[in-house]
Order: structure tokens, then C-alpha cells, then sequence
DNA sequence: TCAAAAGTGTTATCCTTACACCCATGT
DNA sequence: ACATGGGTGTAAGGATAACACTTTTGA
């Protein structure tokens, strides 16, 4: 039912936590593999601990003091070659990927906790961020480069239902395909097998090291750490949708604004004011306090709170963002 | 990053088909272990396989003659005491669990496949079939049981945001609440919580062994594979919504009376012929093939394929079924 | 008084639900 | 002719998307 030849399962964590405006991601970044940071990941052991939830709250705790809050268990990556560095053929590492949510710990600024540190998250997908209308390197390096790679034939590669043409036109928005902000993992995994992310490099992809004096996209991470946190992304953009999960990273009370400034975060895209406060208005997942908020800048906000029971009032009770929010 | 401590990994293939009106799962009943039925297993190793799903696919092949198409993973089970029998103190055992998909490969019937046969699905899960309406096992023996489960204090338990009555609610719609078919895990974990199924018993739950004289709820599988196959029916129920994987499961033409009989099979419930059908068309899914079919027994069908385009048109190709279908 | 951000009102359109009836075949 | 399942039309209600304007504060 098994093998015994030196599998090693690891769980690795993408801590997810927005300041101000900026989505953030825990990233430790050692010191023995240059600059590239990593998610913090720990040993998994059955012994000392019953479930891999258990298990990653205890080492996340002791790792960075932080307690996270929503846990969610995202994808178990097995790819030979994914992990390792190339030329290490230590023992294969199963890594089971994990999202978990908290709210920022400082009071202001990006908070280091115990030798990790919170950084964007979009320095690592430029091209994920919307916010200010479509990212420039879209046009000027990315959708260039994948418009050669998927007129150059496909061979030595895994069968696929789709071909490279119409992978690009519908993770990348091309030719009157719409941009879906979920797709972050699609389009990372286009870009890993066209050799434009360092990761397909390091492991030596073949189309990789063909390309080697194109450029790079983002910024890496060690291992295949860049791929757990584009299905962390992509999962929690999806997620917002239908679950409650962005008051997991807001404090208890909040303007309307800064619940919309959130959402635009994280799911990468501009709303539209009206229509987003209406949305929460329908779905009732906010009261309000009472109180006004003068800190805005122009006129004061009223505060609002989550409102818990909404959980046991409606089966899917999340933020159900149309194209316009 | 990994323990040595004799961990293993498995991989366990949830194969759905459907048969008729029928959900199949392909369960390998070993004489090993009594009546019970188990799902089938295998190892990942990999030096062989580079990927899970290659390794997936290719012991499902070998064990079964089966070339499954869609394959899709889960979750990784990775809770000590769920695996193992009582008393068992071999190798921890991860496992990844698989949903994959097939059409029926004989004409009709169940067939029986390299040891290995398909079983309705229901037979594990009976109060997850709607079809013929709420099903009478619901009032006659789980929700009298589930009260009184409710009332009782929980203590010993790990902290859950919900209190018993609470997700009683929400997972057996109860109460006002909606039964929301897509839930299924939900319901699975809190009737093993309740000591309601037999695994519970045979884990050694002291809530399940205080309550030995209580009656268990549909028939049990091996390990935790019951709790992977509620997971797959979940999974499948959610994503027959957004993305066309329901074809997955049809022969290439087919009746739109067809189509409705298995989306009823998988979602567990009964649809409204009009709604579907203008669902149907709205989605631009099918298109007919000009073919007339007249076994039906009454007024000849018209035949119908799926039209592969979509995925390439629309982002999300599903049948967006409301609560009405 | 002006900048800056909060907050509101209204309409066209589409999708969902719900309703009841007619059609083509085999026996 | 009648049973059986196939197939259709239409209208009410609600949600979404798109539009521009008023209000309240601090500087």
C-alpha cells in the first residue's frame, strides 16, 4: 500500500494575512538558499499529532508565535523534480499544502515574527494585480512571450485536452476570452511550462534552459513554493465568493470602504463602490456599531461588525462578486 | 522538513460511472476483511511516476483494465486512527485520496472489472438520495438520533466554531435550514462524530462505543474510504455546476431525458423537466446530432452530444443548477 | 471653499422559477 | 384510443449592472 524508499511528507503553509491594502504572504527567507524566500513548512509527525491541521498549527505557533485562525488544507504536490534543487537526489518530499488566515499582528506595518517576515504577495505575481487596470507587463513581456511559445509545436510534453493556443487565450484573457481573476494557478503553470518562471529553470525543464536568455516573470521562491501559493490565491479568490473567509483577515470592526479595499486585495480586481455596498447590504453579513470612524481623511465612516449568525441563517453566505462586484 | 517514521503513502481511487439511473463506485471487496468493501488502492512510488495522477492511472489500469478519463484530487487524509484497524500499530499510513470518472464499460449491467465491481453508491449513503423524495430514513432514524446526539454536552471534543445543534441545522436541514445537497461530507462527519456509523465504532470512538446498542446508518467500507467517497460525491455534486464534467459520464449521444436521468443520479435529487432543458439550451452544452432514438418507450427522443467548444467559449461551462434545476 | 471620501436612488436587462399544455410513437 | 414519455410558451419576480449625484467632514 506503500513504499518505504524515503518519502518524506512536509507541510507547507501559505499565511495569508492583508495590511492596509496589500495582500500579504509569511515568507521565511533563509539565508543558505540567496535571496529567494519560502513559505515556512515543518515536518509532518503522526505521533505527536492526530491530523495535519493539529500538526500545523503547532509548528506555525512555534515556528513564528503566530496563532492562525482559518486552516484549510489547499493540494498535496508529489511531482518528482519540483522540489529538489537540481542535481539533489535526496529523499522524495510529498508537500501538503495548507492556507491558513490571520490578521495582521502589528498594529501597522509589516510585522516579523520569529524570523519570518509578511511581503506582498503580488511582488511574486505582478500580473495578478488589476487594481490600477491591466498590468503593463502583460502586454509588454508576457503575453509576447507566450504568443511565441504557443505558435512553436508541442512535443515531448503530456497529452492534453487543450491545446497551447487556446491554454493561453483562456487563462490569459486572450482574443475576447474574459480575464478570471481565479485562474492564478493556470496561468502560473502556462508560464512554468513556457520556461518563463525561474522554478522551470532550476528543475531543468528542457523548454526552460532552451530559453535561457529570455526573462523571468516575478519574483521565485525556493522549491515549488511559488506553485502552493498560486493555489492558495486561487483559492482563496474563489472562496471569497461563497464562505464568509475575508473577515478572517479584518478586524473586528471596519468601514465599508475598508472591507471593499480588502476584497479588492485579495481577489486582485476594482469594484464597483455602489453595487459592492449593496451586495454586502443584501447579504447581511455586516451590522453596524454605531460608531463613526474620523480617520478616513474626508467624511467619517460607520463602522460595521461581521455578523456571526448569518453562518446559521444562509447555506452559502459569501461576498457572490459578479463581473462589476 | 520530513519524518522517517515509517510513513507511507497511498493512493485511493474514488471511480464513479453511472449505470442507468444508477451512481456507480468501483469498490474492491476483499474476502480479507469480511463483507466490507474498500475502494481501490494503491502505492505511489515515485521513481516510477513522476506525477500522482500518472501513478494513479496507471495502477487503476493494471488492477482494473480500467483507462479512466477525468481524474481530479481531493484531499489527503492524513488522521491517525482512521486509517487503521483497532489494534493495528503498523506504518502510519497517508492517503491521497482520487475522484475519477468513467463511462459504464459494459453494455449494460454492472460489470465486474479485474476483481474489482461496481456498486451503487447509495447503498453507503441512503439518506443522500432524494430522488423519490425526502427519504423516510432521515425521520425514522437519523434525525431522532441526531437530537439526542445535539442535546448531549460535547465534551472531550476538539473546539469546533459550531456548536452540535448548530451544525445539525445547517448540514441536515433541519429546522428551517435547507437540505443542501452538495454537503455530503458534512453530514458524514457528524454522524461519525455521533458514533452513528460503523467506522466510528471500529475506530474505537468512545462516543461511538457508549452508544453500541444504537443501530448504524448504510453499509461501511474498509480504512476511511467512506469518508473519501463522501468526499468524491461532494466534490462531483459541487463541480457538475461550473464546469461540463458531467459528459465525462455519458456516451457520446445521447437523450436530454438522458442526461437529466444522471445529473438526478449524482445531485441525488429530482430536477424540473422544463427548467433543465431551457438550462440545457441556454448553456449551449449540447447540440443535437439529428439522430432520433425510439427505445425510449414513448414518443421518440431526439439525440444530443456534447459540444467540446464550450470550454473554449465560456469560463465557467456548467449546468448552473438553481434549486429548482 | 475646496478636496476627499462617504453615502444614496433609479432603471434596463437578464436569469430563475413557476405555471399548463400539446406532440409523436407503440400497443 | 390511450398510455408513455418527448417537447414547448409565457409571464412574474428578483438579482445584476450601469448610470450620476448629494453629504459630511478636515484643511
Amino acid at each position: 500500500m506503500g513504499l518505504r524508499t524515503g518519502i518524506e511528507i512536509g507541510l507547507s503553509a501559505a499565511i495569508v494575512s492583508v495590511d492596509k491594502d496589500d495582500p500579504q504572504i509569511l515568507v521565511a527567507s533563509d539565508k543558505t538558499d540567496g535571496p529567494r524566500a519560502g513559505l515556512p513548512f515543518g515536518p509532518f509527525d503522526p505521533l505527536t499529532h492526530h491530523t495535519f491541521e493539529i500538526g500545523l498549527r503547532a509548528w506555525v505557533k512555534a515556528q513564528t508565535g503566530l496563532a492562525v485562525g482559518y486552516v484549510e488544507q489547499l493540494y498535496t504536490f508529489g511531482d518528482r523534480g519540483r522540489h529538489a534543487r537540481p542535481g539533489d537526489s535526496g529523499p522524495h518530499v510529498v508537500s501538503v499544502g495548507y492556507l491558513a488566515l490571520v490578521r495582521m499582528p502589528d498594529p501597522d506595518g509589516v510585522a516579523a515574527v520569529g524570523g519570518a517576515g509578511f511581503e506582498p504577495w503580488y511582488r511574486f505575481f505582478p500580473w495578478e494585480d488589476w487594481r490600477a487596470g491591466r498590468p503593463e507587463i502583460l502586454d509588454l513581456s508576457i503575453l509576447p512571450l507566450l504568443a511565441e511559445w504557443a505558435a512553436r509545436p508541442a512535443h515531448d510534453e503530456p497529452v492534453r485536452p487543450l491545446g497551447r493556443r487556446e491554454r493561453l487565450r483562456l487563462c490569459f484573457g486572450v482574443d475576447r476570452s474574459p480575464w478570471d481573476e481565479e485562474k492564478v494557478i493556470d496561468r502560473y503553470e502556462v508560464l512554468y511550462e513556457a520556461g518563463l518562471v525561474e522554478e522551470a529553470r532550476r528543475d531543468g525543464r528542457k523548454a526552460a534552459l532552451e530559453r535561457a536568455k529570455l526573462p523571468v516573470l516575478g519574483e521565485s521562491m525556493r522549491f515549488d513554493h511559488r506553485r502552493i501559493l498560486a493555489t492558495a490565491i486561487a483559492r482563496l479568490r474563489a472562496k471569497l465568493k461563497y464562505r464568509p473567509v475575508i473577515f478572517e483577515l479584518m478586524s473586528s470592526e471596519f468601514t465599508l470602504t475598508e472591507l471593499q479595499r480588502t476584497v479588492e486585495a485579495i481577489s486582485g480586481r476594482h469594484l464597483h463602490k455602489q453595487n459592492f455596498r449593496r451586495l454586502v447590504e443584501n447579504t447581511e453579513l455586516v451590522e453596524p456599531t454605531g460608531e463613526i470612524s474620523t480617520v478616513t481623511g474626508g467624511r467619517p465612516a460607520a463602522m460595521f461588525r461581521f455578523r456571526r449568525e448569518v453562518v446559521q441563517e444562509r447555506p452559502a453566505p459569501g461576498l457572490r462578486l459578479g463581473s462589476r462586484g
